[in-house]
RNA sequence: CGCGGGGUGGAGCAGUCUGGUAGCUCGUUGGGCUCAUAACCCAAAGGUCGCAGGUUCAAAUCCUGCCCCCGCAACCA
């Protein structure tokens, strides 16, 4: 029996689940499901990445525990096992003495290989980003290009990997193995990262408290991405007495895959196969990786505040629901944008109208001819067989190949297959004319039959609704096994239960206005309490002042950002850059009164410096300016 | 020459690797049915597959050039 081992990413805990973690997760749960049900050996990993200055930090600004913080966002990722029937068999957080080990164990490994070296590191380093940039890689000013912060001039001793030595390696792989990665896309992206060289990788950092202690080198720390990519077999016991897990699914084992987002396929395709190769390892067998979600078309950030939080999606229609959403609507592997709209849609044609109408159509048809139970005839020969079988091929020939969406299209046109086949045998005339008779008892039950095999395949989709699906269809226990997929074997005479819609139609209008109101109130009330309040001294050290713009520009090569000058009063007119100019017109601000914060730090954009900051409220992104209600003396104090 | 993704009926998307009658969902229009969750079925309208070249018996698909859109970064002080 060939096993199948798969993981997630594990999650950084420094947010809530949101719903790209869902949806890697659904896959996994999904693909785990289907593989058991063929009959495969499974093994399903999630957890948590725990590590970090930027946890340690984000602890230590709350006064708690770094631990306490990653326990409370643990939390949250664990309640959506139940909530959305995630069947993980494990959950490795990254704090647990067990991967530790096998953090351990593998750094012997690779020290043993003779890939570790002791070396000076020198550079720009960002001390939130826990990274060094080149010279190049810096933002203007000496800030560092994810969060424009000053960057600092930092030399510490470091303990460096031999990634170079893996170039040529790395790349016979994927010639040999195409299936490493994919989508095929994703291979070359990766393929073209290696042949431009790869240089050693910094795998220990001095100075960082939070982490795993680098053995046989006080006051050295593991990186990140070493501690991390190890869990993948740390959780199996690696590095661990008991490696029967380890065994099984990772030596031994004979499909190992890693999901992961496109962000990460860098360090899943090349620095982790890297590492195991030093230790002497197996590779994983394929890394998959999916694309990302949007919200309606946008990216989905933090600071836009369009992140999609699933709990209300859950809370109404169910995690199953949610689960049938994004499996059915993403092409797996590429991006894929997030709605209220689609999702409704999605929800009210295929589970309310297809599938739950097509189920509720048949058993009442069925309760009324033969009172109560499913037809006592069935139907060997039909055209229906055909069509089911050919459903079922193509189902599994998608699943085979993760085509998840159109796994779910197949079995939906079997559906459809069923409606159209109703309709022509009008079962409700039969009724009328012969009662319960075998003609009608074919029918009903073949249209019942080719019902069941779509709910055994959703299955590994939608667990709870699909199991409901078939219980309502007179199925007494929900099959275990993929051959409850083959023709024939829907039970006769088995009693019905009066139906009840499954998918109660959503009411689009009413939703839609409903979603939008409340959501607003939601993030406010969430914001408000982690705003620390500010004393009338601290707001006072903002020096605020009316300002007149005298002349506006853009700035050479940039799109967003404007060069004012402005008069502040103070005799000699100064120069501030503002990230306006998508919203303003240069020509539409000469004369016009704005609010400056007059004492802030200068910074240079693009190459002007920028000797202050206009103030804008700021929706979505969109820079609204402020100015005096009534004309008042440049350089008037603000408060 | 920064990196990446995309341009296919009104909307949203498959299909492009492995050329061979352009497909799905939603929407629109007309009809049917009344078992069912105002659901279901049939039919119709609607596309020069971003543009221009090339390869080929044959191009949405392969090659070359160009245009446009969207992320990311450069640039929100």
């Amino acid at each position: 029996m060939a096993s199948f081992y798969v993981t997630t990413p594990i999650y950084y805990v420094n947010g809530q689940p949101h719903i790209g973690h869902i949806y890697t997760t659904s896959v996994a749960d999904t693909l785990t499901r289907y593989r058991r049900m063929r009959g495969q050996e499974t093994w399903f990993l999630t957890g948590t990445d725990e590590h970090g200055q930027n946890i340690e930090r984000a602890a230590r600004k709350e006064g708690i525990e770094p631990i306490e913080l990653a326990d409370r966002i643990v939390a949250h990722y664990v309640k959506l096992r139940d909530r959305l029937e995630f069947s993980y068999d494990d959950f490795i957080r990254t704090t647990e003495e067990r991967h530790k080990r096998g953090v351990r164990e593998i750094i012997r490994r690779i020290a043993a290989a003779g890939d570790l070296y002791k070396a000076t590191h020198e550079g720009w380093y960002c001390s939130p980003c826990e990274t060094y940039y080149t010279e190049k890689e810096l933002a203007a000013g000496k800030t560092c290009p994810v969060h424009g912060t000053p960057v600092e001039w930092k030399s510490e001793e470091n303990i460096f990997f031999r990634l170079s030595k893996y170039q040529q390696p790395l790349l016979e792989l994927y010639e040999k193995n195409p299936q490493f990665v994919r989508p095929a896309t994703r291979l070359n992206e990766v393929r073209s990262f290696v042949e431009a060289g790869l240089r050693d990788l910094s795998v220990s950092r001095a100075n960082l408290e939070w982490g795993i202690p680098f053995p046989d080198n006080p006051g050295q720390t593991v990186y990140v991405w070493l501690d991390a990519l190890t869990n993948y077999v740390s959780a199996l016991g690696f590095g661990t007495e008991d490696g029967d897990l380890y065994r099984r699914f990772w030596e031994g084992g004979d499909t190992r895959i890693h999901l992961v987002g496109k962000d990460i396929l860098r360090f899943h395709a090349v620095y982790w196969p890297a590492f195991l190769m030093s230790a002497g390892l197996p590779l994983p067998t394929t890394v998959w990786a999916h694309g990302w979600w949007n919200r309606d078309g946008k990216k989905m950030s933090k600071s836009a505040g369009n992140v999609v939080r699933p709990d209300d999606l859950i809370d109404r229609f169910g995690g199953d629901a949610l689960r049938y959403f994004l499996l059915r609507e993403m092409v797996f592997g590429q991006d894929a944008s997030f709605s209220d709209e689609a999702f409704i849609d999605r929800y009210n044609s295929d589970l309310a109208n297809d599938l739950g109408n097509t189920v509720s159509r048949l058993v009442t048809l069925s309760r009324r001819g033969f009172d109560g139970k499913t037809p006592p005839e069935t139907c060997g020969t039909n055209d229906m067989i055909e069509v089911a079988r050919e459903a079922v091929r193509s189902y599994v020939e998608a699943m085979e190949d993760f085509a998840f969406s159109r796994a779910l299209e197949s079995l939906w046109r079997l559906l459809a297959e069923v409606n159209q086949y109703i309709v022509t045998r009008e079962p409700w005339k039969i009724i009328k004319e012969e009662g319960g008779s075998p003609r009608l008892s074919r029918v009903l039950w073949i249209g019942l039959e080719a019902t069941r095999i779509v709910a055994t395949g959703l299955l590994p989709f939608m667990p709870k609704v699909a199991a409901q699906v078939l219980t309502a269809l007179g199925v007494p226990e929900p099959p275990a096994s993929l051959d409850a997929m083959v023709w024939g074997k829907m039970p006769t005479n088995a009693a019905l239960p009066e139906p009840k819609p499954l998918f109660p139609r959503i009411d689009k209008e009413a939703y839609l206005a409903e979603a939008h109101a409340p959501a607003k109130d939601k993030t406010m009330e969430t914001a408000a309490p982690e705003r620390p309040l500010v004393s009338i001294d601290q707001f006072f050290q903002a020096e605020l002042k009316v300002a007149t713009i005298n002349a506006a520009e853009p700035v050479p090569k940039s799109n967003k950002l404007l060069k004012l000058t402005v008069d502040v009063g103070e005799g000699a007119p100064r120069t501030l850059v503002a990230g306006i100019a998508l919203a303003y017109k240069p020509e539409d601000l000469v004369g016009r009164q704005v609010v400056v914060v007059a004492n802030l730090q200068p910074a240079k954009l693009m190459g002007v410096e920028s000797q202050g900051m206009v103030l804008a409220a700021s929706i979505d992104g969109r820079p609204v300016l402020l100015h005096p209600a009534e004309p008042v003396p440049n350089g008037t104090r603000v408060k």
